[in-house]
RNA sequence: GCUCCCAUGGUCAAGUGGUCAAGACACCGCCCUCUCACGGCGGUAACAGGGGUUCGAAUCCCCUUGGGAGUGCCA
């Protein structure tokens, strides 16, 4: 393909929905794929539905993940205005040209009107179509109400036989009849276009060629070809998207709260995962890699490894892929992005953090869990003596308060409290016993952490609490055992 | 309802007429191990159904079923 131009067209919502952000990176690794350029336009034109900071979301994401446009509203380009709202007198210049040509015609049907119509076609069990009554209308009419200043819409033209195919490079050939077409708005009465109309115009005069865009368009777009078809224009290839679903049912929604992109990446997911993730959701290399960086994606990305059926978002993976990054990322890295996640777990200023973050590193999938996991050393939680009991270690509560009371004996007497020195002490401690060395360090991690799961071992916790709170929470599993030993 | 599209394990998917139908996630088991995780090894699990075409069909055609989308002066 020569002279790519893509471009990502979103409307302003407020939030880049997961489906929205693969969209704009298959359409960004096209134009890269070619040499092309990548556009972002924003599709503004209804009115109703403003939101007010939309716009700074869009640049905010794409600029974060890394999906920098060519041209659009921000940078500018020799094709602007890149904002609809912007290009009215645009639009307005075509759809008269459109009827002049015979494409397009002025309808001044109320809406009360379309809509007793509507209500009808519904009764009946069929399909709305506008039934062309402003069609017949005589120029001279026309010319009268125009002049007369009526509330009109510019309706398009279509053929009431016949049929019309459209060629999209995954879907193959699709043809309709052109009964079926409904002659749908192209300028509304406020003076803006419909979508179906300022994207085709748009999309030609920004010369965008392949046109990228979901599925949801591909039932419209015969009447795209039509409407290019009346301007003269060349139709541009086309590649429809087929949507991420939440489920097999439903596609994924923002109202439940797992299809927005900010949403993921407030909760610690990474760009660089949710990208890669989301490029294998509806597309593959054809082999068996998985790990792609988006320099990576702009070269092996091909259309062909499009799937043209719906695919399902599964949350797990996206765990998994994350958890993945996490652990290829060197630690300074992760310290960095794991640090404000022990401030808010409230961890004490004088612990070793850096510690804290290595064995975290290989065990957090997502960065948000991390409080849960830590909140141990920051205070001993309760917990009931039978976490001292482990069948695997041959843990029970007579040997945990043996050896816990034996741990705290020889710890005491320790003055450099180094993760070696905890360790040899222990480990002398063990030989000299004779016996298997989780009886030992399975109660005094019980002890220190009061949790039957901990990031970590016994020396490592031991070393992060420091030797004066390590006793006490060992002198305090001791006083617990022997409650539950009934010792006095 | 009508129009269009889609269909390989629970999920993502490879496969383009000849394979014992890959791989990954998840799940299960074993090993490693002071818990968990990591890592290693192994396992369960799929061509929606029915007709054709063909020496041969997951692959091509038709029907059925299931699913999705559209049917807005939303995009």
């Amino acid at each position: 393909m020569d002279n790519v131009r893509t471009r990502f067209a979103p409307s302003p919502t407020g939030y880049m929905h997961i489906g929205n952000l693969r969209t704009a990176l298959y359409t960004y690794l096209i134009a890269k794929k070619y040499n092309g350029k990548f556009l972002l336009r924003i599709e503004d034109t209804d009115q109703e539905r403003l939101v007010e900071g939309a716009t700074e979301v869009i640049f905010k994401t794409l600029k974060l993940v890394g999906l920098q446009h060519d041209e659009g509203p921000d940078i500018g380009g020799p094709y602007g205005p890149y904002v609809q709202s912007e290009r009215k007198e645009i639009y307005k210049k075509y759809a008269e040209e459109l009827v002049a040509r015979g494409g397009a015609y002025y309808c001044f049907c109320s809406k009360e009107r379309i809509d007793a119509l509507r209500e009808e076609a519904a009764k009946n069990n069929a399909t709305f179509k506008y039934d062309g009554h402003c069609k017949r209308l005589s120029k001279e009419e026309v010319e009268a109400r125009l002049k007369a200043g009526e509330p009109y819409v510019i309706r398009q033209r279509i053929p009431e036989t016949g049929t019309t195919t459209f060629h999209d490079e995954l879907f193959g050939d699709i043809t309709v009849e052109n009964s079926t077409l409904d002659e749908g708005v192209l300028l509304k009465s406020d003076g803006l276009p419909t979508y179906n109309f300022a994207n085709v115009v748009d999309d030609h005069l920004m010369k965008i060629n392949p046109v990228v865009r979901g599925s949801e368009y591909l039932s419209s777009a015969p009447k795209y070809n039509l409407i290019y078809e009346a301007f003269g224009w060349e139709i541009p290839k086309y590649i429809h998207l087929s949507p991420i679903m939440k489920d097999a049912h439903r596609k994924l929604s923002k109202r439940d709260g797992d299809a927005s992109f900010e949403d993921f990446y407030n909760k610690g997911y990474l760009k660089e995962a949710i990208i890669n993730y989301v490029a294998l959701l509806g597309w593959s290399p054809g082999d068996n890699r998985e790990f792609f960086t988006l320099e990576e994606l702009e070269q092996a990305f091909d259309i062909s490894g499009l799937n043209k059926a719906p695919a399902i978002f599964d949350v797990n993976k996206l765990r998994w892929m994350n958890s993945e990054y996490i652990k290829q990322m060197d630690l300074d890295k992760f310290h960095e992005l794991a640090l404000p996640y022990y401030r808010s777990a409230g961890l004490p200023e004088g612990m070793d953090l850096r510690k804290v973050s290595e064995l975290l590193k290989g065990r957090v999938e997502v960065l948000n869990e991390i409080p849960d996991m830590v909140d141990f050393l920051v205070s001993l939680p309760e917990y009931e003596a039978d976490l001292y009991v482990h069948k695997k270690s041959k843990s029970t509560l007579e040997s945990s308060y043996e050896y816990l009371l034996k741990a705290g004996e020889v710890l005491n007497e320790l003055d450099d409290w180094s993760e070696e020195a905890i360790k040899n002490k222990l480990n002398s401690l063990i030989e000299e016993l004779g016996v298997k060395n989780s009886l030992v360090f399975w109660p005094v991690r019980i002890a220190t952490s009061g949790k039957l799961v901990t990031p970590g071992g016994a020396i490592e916790i031991l070393y992060l609490l420091g030797k004066e709170e390590s006793l006490s929470r060992m002198q305090a599993g001791i006083e617990k055992l022997k409650g539950a030993l009934d010792i006095q």
